[in-house]
Formats: structure tokens, C-alpha cells, sequence
DNA sequence: TTGTAAGCGTTATCAA
DNA sequence: TTGATAACGCTTACAA
């Protein structure tokens, strides 16, 4: 590994004085700045990181945490991230499960944008700080160095039931998320509150606990199957679980929007084709959001103000235009 | 930044002992071990990683690269080198574009894994080293250093075509990718190969330059469309380029497979509901095969040579199985 | 314009 | 069983 001292020697001069040169002082002649970076070139010097961050207390990393494979759409988020960081002239890095504590913690990174929500909100609380801002996404949390990014929820899904009921739909199942998570419960509050104001009654057994993946969709289709009568219209908390119900309904020759219509929220890639009823959310710039936050407040602006980013609906086949 | 001073002072002893605690050595009473434990728990004290890599002048940290965002496989292959990295106790940073070289030098990182093929072959091959291991994910580099993790392309794609042959197709369409990827070549290879030995020809306006993106397969068709007679069967080099292309014949009155067959290569989350004749490539697999190889060299075994990885073949209805 | 030296947080060596 | 001290590679006051 060739150090800083070594272009020092082959350069004939101090240590410091490569240090100024690398780092654009101007304290420095311009033949000893030129003799310098030629070394740097030729010997293929790269200054250590664990001795700059040493020294300086801190980095200028920013980590991207996510762990659930499946869900492809956080290749979008980490394209929006990467986009803002990259021109700002920060570093990325990305990490899963259980290496996150570790590189929020000990000095490799100075902020962090949270996506896993197997993250809990009281480390969270513990680490943010000062020197340590954090962004979290798809939750709130209160605390003056976190900034919450939050999908709104609630007003499109009552958009998109009141839709529904529009179209002649008084039959509902459900299919929700997992129930701790803020997304899924703020979905299923806009779905009973709108199908209460159209005074449609909706029974707790026609609602099915699914887990955000497409076999639970597929799962609760099933059981919805054995029922006397199906309803009407089938809306799930998110695409993966409607795509499975789909599946479940066209592998038993129901046919979907004749037979039964179904909802579904996030427009990940797979909804087109399927020609998925959806909500549509932005992202890449969800991303390219979470990470001018983040920076912002690195730099020293304290806005923790929680952001709600909004969606559209697309109507696709999977609903009837008009029910007979 | 609470520091191993700090908890020193805190539990009445020094530096030296508190490592030695937090490095599980022997030579430590058992009292002062729960102490000094307990004083990290209370402060909540984290090592800084900058200083203790800057001692042990190496890092656990393996660095994976890619940078197109629109291939979800990604996410699978991701996934796998997490699993194995962790299992291991490494740790794993996932880096995209420009901070990849530099956390690759700084000695932020004790390894790679390249899926990126923007980054160049020369610039590798200066990387690698002793100290240094690399592999790469879908191309060849000779280097005592870099451990090549190939698919086999070459032989599905033969199987593939003479299966399709085999079921009386003749006339063919190729739409490629980049053409100066190693997959995509051997892809084409494999391809002419099977048509020379049934004695088909094949003419060159039949194909077509793509770039691996579903737009640029939707074009291929387009344009074929023009020309006085379809193919029996457009052979893509991809997926995405084959859903491209099933899009725009759809989008066309063009029946897939009635009017034409349509196979891909790697077997997208798409190509399953789209019911194409792709290969599918494991690409969970190829991640955790990735980061066994790269860990077992840094731990000193010196393996590089190719590793080439085999993919089957999905037969679906995008081929009829048998041509009237 | 350049060099000397201290110090960042950690671990390893050696002495107590 | 413990503690003092040097060293890792870098930056930065300050001295020359």
C-alpha cells in the first residue's frame, strides 16, 4: 500500500506539503504542486480513508438502509439517492440488515436514510443526533434530527375506493399489509372511512391479513374463494398481493374484472402489464427527496418538518369501467 | 462522540483494558470484563471505525458494484451476496458510479464484486492485488487477482434454438444487446451456431442492435414490421428486449405466438406473467457464489480460475409447440 | 513556500 | 491482571 510518505520521499518533500497540494491549498509552488500530483500519479497513490476520517471526525458518506429484497421499487428509491448524493459530492453506501447499526454508528457515515422497517424507531432515536441526521422513509417519527418522507396515503386511496363505488362496486374485501406499519394502516382507514360515508357496511371477516408479498395476495384469495358469494371488488394494500390474488383468481377461472375487480397500490413494474388499477408513487424522487434532506441538514439546516409526497391513481382494467 | 476514553475514565481503568475487554482476550478479570461492559452499554459506546482501521490498516468490508437501476435482478443478486457476507461476518457496502473506485483504493473495503460493466477491465486489473481481490460477474479477466463469474451462455441458448427448430420454426429474427458485452456475443454465437448446423441461413438485416433495454427490443419490432415479411420467431438476447418487442406487436394486432414466436434470456419477473420462452439464469446464486469466492480469496486461497454458472430453459407460451 | 510535530481512536507490545 | 506507550495515515497549527 503506498502511503502518503512514500510520494513524499519520491517527491522530495513533506509530508505536509503533499497533504496541501492534494487537498488544494494554496499555501504551495506551483512546480512542487505539479511534481507532486505527477508522483501521485505515477506511483497510483489514493489517500486512506481511515486516516482522513480519522483525523477529521467525520465522513462524507451517506448510507442507504433497505432489506427486503423483493420489492423492486428500491432500485428506483437508490437511483433518486444515488442521483442527489453523487452531484453533491457526497459518497453512497448501501446497506442491508445488520451491518446498518455499525456504519451509522461508528463515524463511517455522517447521516443516514432509513427504508427497513425492521429498523426500530428507538434505536433510531438513539442515534440521530446533532452529527447524525437521519431521514426515515414511509413512517413518522419525532425527534429534532429526524426528517420523516412519508407517502400520503390517505387521499388517494379515498380517491381511488370513491372511484370504485362511482363505478357501481358495494361488495368490498380487503387484503391488508403488515398491521404495525403506518402505510398499511392509514390505507385501510381511507378505505372503511370512505365506504362508511357511502354508507356501505363492511364486516371484519371479509378482511384478510396479508404481509405486503405476493403469496399472501394469493393466500387470501383462496380462502375468499371457499365463501358463499365473492364481493364485488378486491382491494389490497399493495401490488405484490394484488398481482397474487389475480393469479389465485385467473388459476381458478375467475375472471377479473368480469368476475371480480381488484385494487392495488404502488404501480410497481408488473401492474402494467397485468393491467392493475393502482396508485402510482414517484420513487425515484422519493429518493432524489430523502437525499436533498438529508444533505440540507448535514450542512446545518434543522428541518425535521415531516414531508408527505402524493401519488396518482391509474385506472387500468382490473376495474370496470362501469358496473352493469 | 463518546470515545474508549471516556469509557476508560468512566469504569477506572485504561484504554488498553477496555479493548482488550471489547476484543474478548483472556487476559482480563471478570469483574472489571462486566463492568467495562457495562459502562459501554450505559454511554453507549460504539468503536470508531476509522481508528481501528487505520490500526489494523484493513477493513471486513466488501464492496459491491453495479449502476443500471432498470434490471431488478439486481436485487436477487444483491440479495444473495448479502446472505453469504453476513453469514461470514463481513460487512457489505453496495456502491454505484463514481464513490466505487474510491471506496475500492482507500482501503474502505477488502474486496470487490463488479457487476458494472462501465467499469473498465484496465482500471480493475491496476485495482487487484495481493491485498486486493476481486471478482466480476458476467465477463473474463485473466488476472491472478480476479476470479471471473461467468453465465454459461452458450449452451442454453443452443438448446434453446434447436428446441425451438425442433418444433418447426425457420425463419429467424435476432435482436442484440451491447455489442461489446461478452454475454451478449456468445448469446449471438450460440445462435448462428444451431442455424449453420440445420443448414439455415441467416441474413444479416435480420438483425437487430439493441441495448438490453425494453425500449430499444420495442423499436427492433417496429422497424421489423416494416419489412415485407415477418420471421416465424425474433430471438432477443434479453427479456427486456422481448417484452419490448411482445409490446409492440401486441400494440400492432400482431399475435404472439400465433403470428410469431418471441423468446428472451434471464427469465425477469415479467417474463413469467408475459408466459415468454426464456433462460433462467439463478441469480440469488450467482450473488452468494460471488461473495464465497471473493471471501475465501481474501482469507488466502488464490482461485481465480472461471467459474461458469448454468441456466435452464423455460418453455412458455410465447413459442407455440408445434408450428402448424 | 516548506517542514516539524501533535493528535485523531484504536490495538499491540511490553513492562509492572 | 493491568497500564503506559508507540504506531497506523492523515491534517493542521505553527515555526522556519
Amino acid at each position: 500500500m503506498v502511503g502518503i510518505k512514500d510520494v513524499a520521499k519520491a517527491a522530495g518533500v513533506s509530508v505536509s506539503t503533499v497533504s496541501n497540494v492534494l487537498n488544494g491549498k494554496s499555501n504551495v509552488g506551483e512546480d512542487t504542486k505539479v511534481r507532486v500530483l505527477n508522483i501521485c500519479r505515477e506511483l497510483s497513490y489514493y489517500p486512506n480513508s481511515a486516516g482522513k476520517a480519522l483525523k477529521a471526525g467525520k465522513t462524507n458518506t451517506i448510507l442507504f438502509n433497505f432489506s427486503d429484497f423483493d420489492r423492486s421499487f428500491f432500485l428506483k428509491i437508490i437511483h433518486g439517492i444515488s442521483d442527489y448524493v453523487n452531484d453533491n459530492g457526497y459518497d453512497l453506501i448501501i446497506c442491508t440488515e445488520k451491518s446498518c447499526e455499525k456504519f451509522m454508528r461508528s463515524n463511517l457515515s455522517c447521516g443516514g436514510i432509513i427504508l427497513d422497517q425492521k429498523m426500530k424507531d428507538e434505536t433510531l432515536n438513539k442515534i440521530a443526533g446533532n452529527s447524525y441526521p437521519i431521514v426515515v422513509l414511509d413512517r413518522i417519527i419525532e425527534n429534532p434530527y429526524i426528517k420523516s418522507i412519508v407517502v400520503n396515503n390517505y387521499d388517494p386511496m379515498c380517491e381511488l375506493i370513491q372511484g370504485v363505488i362511482k363505478r357501481g362496486y358495494r361488495h368490498f374485501g380487503f387484503v391488508g399489509g403488515p398491521e404495525h406499519t403506518d402505510d398499511n394502516k392509514e390505507r385501510y382507514r381511507a378505505f372503511r372511512d370512505v365506504l362508511e360515508q357511502n354508507n356501505i357496511t363492511f364486516q371484519q371477516k371479509s378482511y384478510f391479513a396479508g404481509d405486503y408479498r405476493e403469496k399472501s395476495g394469493y393466500t387470501a384469495a383462496k380462502i375468499l374463494m371457499l365463501s358463499q358469494e365473492l364481493p364485488d371488488c378486491l382491494v389490497c394494500a399493495n401490488d405484490n398481493m394484488a398481482i397474487g390474488a389475480m393469479k389465485a383468481f385467473r388459476d381458478n377461472g375467475i375472471r377479473v374484472p368480469e368476475d371480480i375487480a381488484i385494487t392495488g397500490f404502488d404501480n410497481c413494474d408488473l401492474a402494467e402489464v397485468m393491467g392493475l388499477t393502482t396508485v402510482s408513487i414517484p420513487n425515484y424522487e422519493r429518493g432524489y427527496i430523502a437525499a436533498r434532506y438529508l444533505i440540507e441538514n448535514i450542512r446545518g439546516s434543522r428541518n425535521v418538518e415531516p414531508f408527505k409526497i402524493s401519488a396518482k391513481i391509474l385506472w387500468r382494467n382490473s376495474v370496470l369501467l362501469k358496473k352493469k
